[in-house]
RNA sequence: GGGCGGCUAGCUCAGUUGGUUAGAGCGCUACGUUGACAUCGUAGAGGUCACAAGUUCAAGUCUUGUGCCGCCCACCA
């Protein structure tokens, strides 16, 4: 950046307006060569507490949004605020294989461009392909991570399928099966016909629509019709359910019939199961095990036949007549048309109803029978004590051991993992982590028909190897399947730090024993149950240890009219984009400020530009500091670089009032700023950080300082200036640290102290200050309400009361501060004509102002109002607290609040009745 | 069907355990170049805190009910 250092070198003036662009890149680089992002480069005692937190891994399939902006934003916050904290602050960076969603893009592109697809390829070909894909938007996104200014420490840069983690991955399904936890079995599982893999509960998605819901008897022999929107599943029905109260049905109850159902065979057995409805259609259900959850179910309880109807590729399988090799619609047709012929049709009519469809592609989801891997969640764990993984995962949050802001998302975790069912970890796609399963003599499933136990006691004739390295031997071929990506990223606070290296015997070392358990966890919260309760229960398992202490949660960010960005819609706003407009601080600030955890973000353009402006409104106060400084201030330097001692310092004589009153401003904003940022209140800090500079230290004291002729006040201004750019460096890094080498610092500001709050300025007149602000927005406004031409310059009369003295020490604020006055006369003490002790204006030869006192009827009202509730309140609490049952029942500490309360009140009521009508 | 959240200025939203006259940014109106900043300055208008009832000396804040919007969960075939 050759501007950069230009400006650096030739120490000319600054340019009027910040250019971010100019700065960024170089202030960046900067940064990375210092080695700081890496904690174990900065200069910390052995004893310093660690501060982790690991970055949530963007997908590689596609480029960052807005939503990534701020989750970095919010997260290098965090951390760069830590850091300064002198915490051992670690940021780990890393990224996301995404298995499905990955393979899905890749596939699309492959279709697309070449007009294949990937069993065109092969394995090992298309997973090539997935790879250079890969590569590609790994890249960008990292670049785009740079940019947005985050200190991710490189050094440890991670990917949930590169090889340590593959390891991590091996050895954590290899214990979890040896423990138990891991077991295979056949289930009916959500089946994307058009993915050709399974899909977690959670991957399912709903959409409401019309559907028709046929009435119709299996044949003429079957007592009673029941009704259905699947008509095609019918064929492989080996039960009718009914409701155990229903008075209709009760007698046909365990009878079994044989039907002629379209043609084909069916053995019903009439079973009773209360989840039927006995106002649905007519309170008879047909039950289809193969391809119904429900009524797999039913068929577990009922011991059931199992038939497979619909196939892997969603057409109906041999065995069925006319009916094998056409598709659901085709059968469903056939089948109808066929029962309208015999008669056996009762009732078409049009239903609403939820249609489960897969979450990336949209394709209606085909439940069926197919041999999965699932983690138990309910086996009782000796590791635990007889406690399962989701009895453990209750606790951690029951327990306040993981805490979650805002709070009201502990309930919908809870709630999530009370009805918490086994989770089926394998995925049919290719691209991920293969699961560490090889089998002997592979055996296939010949029949269509096989009992429920059958197949869950996986009672094939086949030698199992599960291990981290293949088997010895010959004939053994690989588990076909990949993991699920939440296997890999649910491990991700630990696999990162070394694990399963890094922990034997029990004990933790490295990074793993010196930053684990991290510290936040900073995500969305739609993936809370996704992702979050993966990750507990999978440390729980592996550490015996939570991953994370608390989990911050964001909301997304929409377009400004409440809209979901995306790409199809072109609503979205290119992260790139707009750092190129309004630089990398305006967008970090737009996405931080005004936003609140839990709640999803507007975000509009004018928004960032309003940023842009208040970054621009910084440089300008740091132009005037700098440039008006005739002499440099020599400062102490401590002998530990880049750490100098923070506490401010008032050893500077002679400050005026405004000095005074800046600095104490000062001190309360470091603290309160502080305290909301340990609250996770990045909003508000930020929000009153800008009060401050642009309202209290532009506004004010830099106006004051222009007609102020002490000397401390160069050092004044530079001591705000430089706290300023410390409080402000976490919410936006570039353009401090841009002001502070224009600072002539040879530290950088990343690594400067935190600034820490001292007590000095207590007792310090600083409402003088307030005093002489409130005379001088009094004319302004009086100048306004009488219309008096600006130009025009006026003469003024002040009775100033007992503080006189003092309006007239600051006689060149009020006569110099947009206030018009050109001559400024304080008479007397205590002279004010109509109220004792006011302050009072004349404003010669024009009118005569009272000082606060706009409405003093309204005013006495209120005041009077005010009082009688005190009284009340006062005469309510003693009656209170002279009940001797209050006493005797009430815990001291109530007890307590109240005798403080009413200590206060009483002290407000005192000074209310000494309150002039003064502000 | 069950659960959760939202409703505060024209717009986007803050408002920490109930406590002075409910705040900010943007937008709007009028005026304005005074030694950093027009990406600026000064002043101003604008709110029955969705609605109703209740608790309280005191309610945007707590309770109950209603309405609209959104999200999550569920084995409605």
């Amino acid at each position: 950046m050759a501007n950069f250092g230009n400006v650096v070198n030739m120490k000319q003036e600054l340019p009027k307006a910040y250019d971010p662009s100019q700065y960024e890149d170089g202030i960046y680089k900067k940064w990375e060569k210092s080695g700081f992002f890496n904690p174990d480069n900065l200069d910390l005692p052995e004893n310093a507490p660690s501060y982790t937190i690991v970055l949530p891994p963007p997908n590689i399939t596609d480029k960052l949004h807005l939503g990534h902006s701020s989750m970095l934003a919010i997260e290098d916050l965090l951390i760069r605020y830590h850091r300064m904290k002198g915490y051992r602050a670690l940021w780990l960076p890393g990224t996301d294989h995404a298995a499905i969603a990955t393979q899905n893009v890749v596939e699309k592109k492959l279709l697309k461009e070449e007009g294949k697809t990937r069993h065109d390829l092969g394995r090992e070909k298309f997973l090539e392909r997935v790879w250079e894909f890969l590569k590609e938007t790994q890249s960008i996104i990292l670049r785009q991570t740079r940019k947005m200014g985050a200190s991710l420490d490189w050094s440890r840069e991670a990917f949930t399928l590169d090889e340590p983690r593959e390891k991590a991955v091996k050895k954590m399904f290899v214990d979890m099966y040896e423990a138990g936890v891991i077991y295979r079995g056949e289930r009916v599982v959500n089946w994307c016909p058009r993915c050709h893999s399974t899909l977690a509960d959670d991957e399912v998605e709903y959409k409401d629509q019309k559907a028709k819901l046929y009435t119709f008897k299996y044949s003429y022999d079957f007592p009673f019709a029941i009704a259905t929107t699947r008509p095609e599943t019918k064929l492989g029905d080996t039960a009718v359910a009914v409701n155990p109260k229903d008075k209709r049905y009760k007698k046909y109850i365990g009878k079994i019939y044989e039907v002629d159902f379209v043609g084909i065979k069916l053995k019903l057995k009439i079973i009773a199961d209360r989840h039927v409805e006995m106002d649905f259609g007519t309170g008879a259900l047909g039950v289809t095990p193969a391809h119904s959850m429900a009524d797999w179910q039913m068929a577990e309880a009922n011991d059931l036949e199992i038939i497979k109807v619909i196939g892997e590729d969603g057409k109906i399988n041999n065995n069925f007549l006319e009916y094998s090799g056409k598709t659901v619609e085709q059968a469903r047709d056939m089948i109808i048309e066929k029962l309208r012929k015999n008669n056996l049709l009762e009732k078409e009519e049009e239903i609403e109803n939820n249609l489960s469809v897969c979450y990336r592609c949209n394709t209606p989801i085909e439940p069926l029978p197919s041999k999965q891997w699932f983690v138990n969640v309910n086996k009782k764990l000796k590791r635990f004590n007889g406690k399962s993984l989701k009895e453990k995962a209750i606790e951690a949050a029951k327990n306040k051991e993981i805490k979650f802001i805002p709070e009201k998302f502990e309930k919908r975790y809870l709630d999530w993992m009370e009805n918490l069912h086994d989770w089926c970890i394998s995925r049919q796609i290719w691209f991920g982590h293969r699961i560490p399963v090889w089998y002997r003599n592979k055996l296939k499933v010949k029949s269509e028909k096989l009992k429920v136990e059958d197949k869950i006691n996986n009672l094939e004739n086949q030698e199992i190897y599960v291990g981290v390295e293949p088997p010895e031997g010959e004939g053994w071929a690989q588990d076909e399947d990949t993991l699920d990506t939440w296997f890999s990223s649910g491990m991700w606070t630990f696999s990162t730090l070394g694990w399963p290296d890094t922990f034997k015997n029990g004990k933790k070392s490295g990074d793993l024993a010196r930053f684990y358990p991290t510290q936040v966890l900073e995500t969305g919260y739609e993936i809370l149950t996704l992702w979050v309760s993966r990750m507990i229960m999978m440390s729980l398992f592996a550490l015996r240890e939570i991953p994370f202490e608390n989990v911050y949660l964001h909301g997304m960010v929409l377009d400004k009219y409440g809209k979901k960005m995306s790409k199809s819609k072109g609503n979205g706003i290119d992260p790139l984009d707009v750092i190129e407009k309004f630089g990398t601080d305006a967008v970090r600030l737009s996405l931080v400020i005004g936003n609140t955890p839990g709640n999803d973000l507007r975000l509009s353009e004018e928004k960032i530009a309003g940023f842009r402006n208040f970054t621009n409104k910084l440089w300008n106060i740091a132009r005037y500091v700098l440039q008006s400084s005739k002499f440099k201030v020599p400062r102490p330097r401590n002998a530990q670089r880049g750490r100098q001692s923070s506490k401010l310092q008032f050893k500077i004589q002679n400050l005026t009032l405004a000095d005074e009153w800046i600095l104490e401003k000062l001190q309360n904003l470091i603290k309160d700023v502080s305290e909301d940022l340990g609250n996770y209140r990045f909003s508000q800090a930020g929000e009153k950080l800008r009060e401050f500079t642009w309202s209290d230290f532009a506004d004010w004291h830099l106006e004051a300082s222009k007609f102020e002729k002490s000397e401390a006040k160069q050092q004044v201004l530079l001591m705000v200036l430089e706290n300023l750019l410390k409080l402000w460096h976490p919410f936006m890094p570039f353009v401090t640290e841009a002001i502070w080498r224009e600072m002539d610092k040879d530290s950088l500001l990343m690594v400067e102290k935190w600034p820490a709050f001292a007590k000095a300025t207590a007792g310090k007149p600083s409402g003088n200050f307030e005093l002489i602000k409130n005379i001088i927005i009094a004319i302004r406004n009086a100048r306004a309400e009488n219309k008096i031409e600006p130009a025009r310059k006026i003469k003024a009369v002040i009775y100033g009361g007992k503080n006189a003295k003092l309006i007239k020490s600051q006689e060149h604020l009020i006569k110099n501060l947009r206030t018009g006055i050109k001559e400024l006369n304080i008479v007397g003490t205590g002279q004010c004509p109509v109220h004792k002790d006011a302050i009072y204006i004349a404003v010669a030869d024009i009118e005569i102002y009272l000082i606060g006192a706009v409405d003093e009827e309204k005013e006495k009202i209120r005041i009077k109002k005010e009082r009688e509730n005190l009284e009340k309140l006062i005469v309510n609490t003693e009656k209170k607290l002279a009940d001797k049952e209050f006493i005797k029942k009430a815990p001291a500490r109530i007890v307590k609040q109240e005798k403080d309360k009413l200590k206060l009140w009483q002290e407000e009521l005192a000074k209310l009745k000494g309150q002039l009508i003064l502000p």
